[in-house]
DNA sequence: ACGTGCCAGGAAAGCGCTTACCTCTGGAGG
DNA sequence: CCTCCAGAGGTAAGCGCTTTCCTGGCACGT
């Protein structure tokens, strides 16, 4: 492993030139002895030791994103946006993977502080989980406190910058599409209920009941995991409690995709029989049959403005808290109820 | 920023002191101090500088991930394979997108390599470009030399680690599927032709062909972007540029999903009028209507083994080269050919 | 009583860089 | 011809840790 000192040595120059040349610092050097150093670093490949020059230099570079899972199409969009970004900055991006597990999320943030990243994005669901909400903002703040800038995606919790999908609106614009079509009971596939994304997309739904006197009612609702799978067990469920039932509001897509092949699995036409409705709006729901109607959320571009929170000049006054607008999209797997 | 130095004087011992309970070392250490530690870490907020810590030991311990994008299901399922090995062995992930730019992945080689990680995995295609391949090898042969480990996923031309899906095999699958289904001539939607990704499931289309001694044609390629756009576009210039197609061979899953969706704009039922066959198996396949035929790579698998192979032991002797099966699975997408 | 080990703890030498500061040119200006 | 200064390069002090080696006590053996 060559370091700076080899080359210096090979080049016959002190460390201090190897190390102006390499990073073209402001401080001129000759150009006989830049090609004699240029010509050193190539025949010993030398690369530079990014820790020490971390270290030696005060600047951090790198942030780093808490994400549930990468691999949820959900998650992918968003750290698309936040990547597109930072690579536009020539920010290395450190993608590290909670799998909804509240300890592993806090190990990863001391980890990101312990590497010096410039930043933090935590996307993905607050915990309805006092203890851990409360260790967590402390961690955060901390981090502040050493001059790391923070952002969190769908959570409220946390004082510094946000990115706030509207999750309740979104709800009540599902339950209130699902109404104006003529159905009365909503049938809800929740994800886990611990988790804030859950309840707030819930109370959306329930106060759409409200609004509408309830001659809608949203009682009836299963939680399992917000996924494929989950919705799929979900609506099994759901099906079996309630005969007869006509609509089906799903709180992701994920599990609006696992309730269609439940629903398709039972021979259960939609929308002639049943309508479902998603959240989200993830890149696949277009494609599936029938085409999804969904609650769209910009998840891509929650990315980009998350990122270009947490890296823009720390000049600008105050956390920011920005709302990620939500908005229906209705599509083929919504109608009105069949009449009995 | 409290550094160990502060701790150490907050607790009247010396670092060396501080530095042993820490990172628990062998070295006993009294109960006394050790509590006086502590509590002044407790106080102080102590989180250790990791970028000194790396400096400072020699070990390393992160390891990098090179993907063509992590957005994509394909190589979601992959990293999530990766990331479940890596957590296991306790090991941070840096994962980074190339956005198949073979120089943002030359970059990301070199990146890592100066963070000192303690293994790169290469994910996706390699391409079809001589100068870009060599200097890759060389990058990746001088962090071998250093010390690192490596592993590529899908492409040959390396010499360490590799995991090698059977593309080719996989496109013999898929051609002779559809003509033991009965079909004779076989559109084929393409990726960019320069990655071997590409030609090497393409080769395999062809010597399907030949070895039915071209009763079968695979001459009708289309190129275009590996996406589910990409797939719509290519479909739809193959639908105009060969009446009475009536089977479409997609080099991906998504674009498979984009030829269908072409195909229903169409009002072209599959399998009825055209068969459709696609490659990978992403999550999704299974659940568009129809359920897509496909060749099944195990994705998720193949990210397991390569992070295997890459933290195993360097005791192991040499580089190892693992094949991933490449299987069919037959579901809705295609049928017998619609007799004219 | 004195040596002999052992053990807890500290001193200090790095790890591979960056950078403030110093030194030594050589040429311009008087 | 001397002074002064700017420019080119080097010296060395860190950055925040880890770890080797050393020291000073202490309990033990004789």
């Amino acid at each position: 492993m060559a370091t700076l000192a080899d080359v210096a040595r090979r080049a016959g120059v002190s460390t201090a030139t190897v190390s102006r040349i390499i990073n073209n610092s402001p401080k001129p050097v000759g150009e006989a002895l830049r090609e004699r150093v240029l010509a050193a670093v190539a025949e010993l490949q030398f690369v530079p030791n990014a820790n020490a020059q971390q270290l030696a230099r005060a600047d951090r570079t790198a942030v780093g994103v808490v994400v549930h899972d990468v691999s949820d199409p959900y998650f992918a969009e968003i750290t698309r946006g936040l990547q597109r970004v930072a690579t536009e900055h020539g920010r290395l991006v450190i993608i590290c993977n909670s799998y909804r597990d509240p300890e592993r999320e806090l190990a990863y943030v001391d980890l990101l502080h312990a590497h010096q990243t410039a930043a933090i994005v935590l996307a993905g669901s607050g915990y309805h989980d006092a203890p851990i909400t409360a260790r967590l903002d402390r961690k955060l703040r901390l981090y502040e406190d050493t001059g790391g800038r923070v952002a969190v995606i769908g959570r409220h919790q946390h004082a510094g910058d946000a990115i706030v999908p509207e999750n309740e609106h979104g709800g009540w614009l599902a339950a209130d599409a699902l109404y104006r079509l003529g159905h009365t009971t909503i049938g809800v596939i929740a994800g886990p209920r611990h988790l804030t994304t859950t309840t707030d997309r819930l109370s959306g739904l329930r106060r759409a009941a409200r609004d509408h006197g309830h001659r809608l009612t949203t009682r009836h609702i299963e939680y399992a995991d917000f996924g494929r799978d989950g919705g799929m067990a979900a609506t099994s469920t759901l099906l079996d409690r309630i005969p007869g039932l006509t609509a089906i509001a799903a709180l992701n897509d994920s599990m609006a995709v696992g309730a269609l092949a439940c629903l398709r699995a039972r021979g259960i036409d939609v929308p002639g029989r049943v309508s479902l409705i998603g959240f989200d709006d993830m890149p696949i729901s277009v494609d599936v049959t029938p085409a999804l109607s969904t609650v769209r959320l910009p998840l891509e571009e929650i990315g980009v403005r998350a990122m270009s929170l947490v890296l823009r000049s720390p000049a600008t006054d105050g956390p920011q808290v920005e709302h990620a607008e939500a908005t229906l999209v209705l599509r083929d797997s919504t109608a009105g109820p069949y009449s009995a």
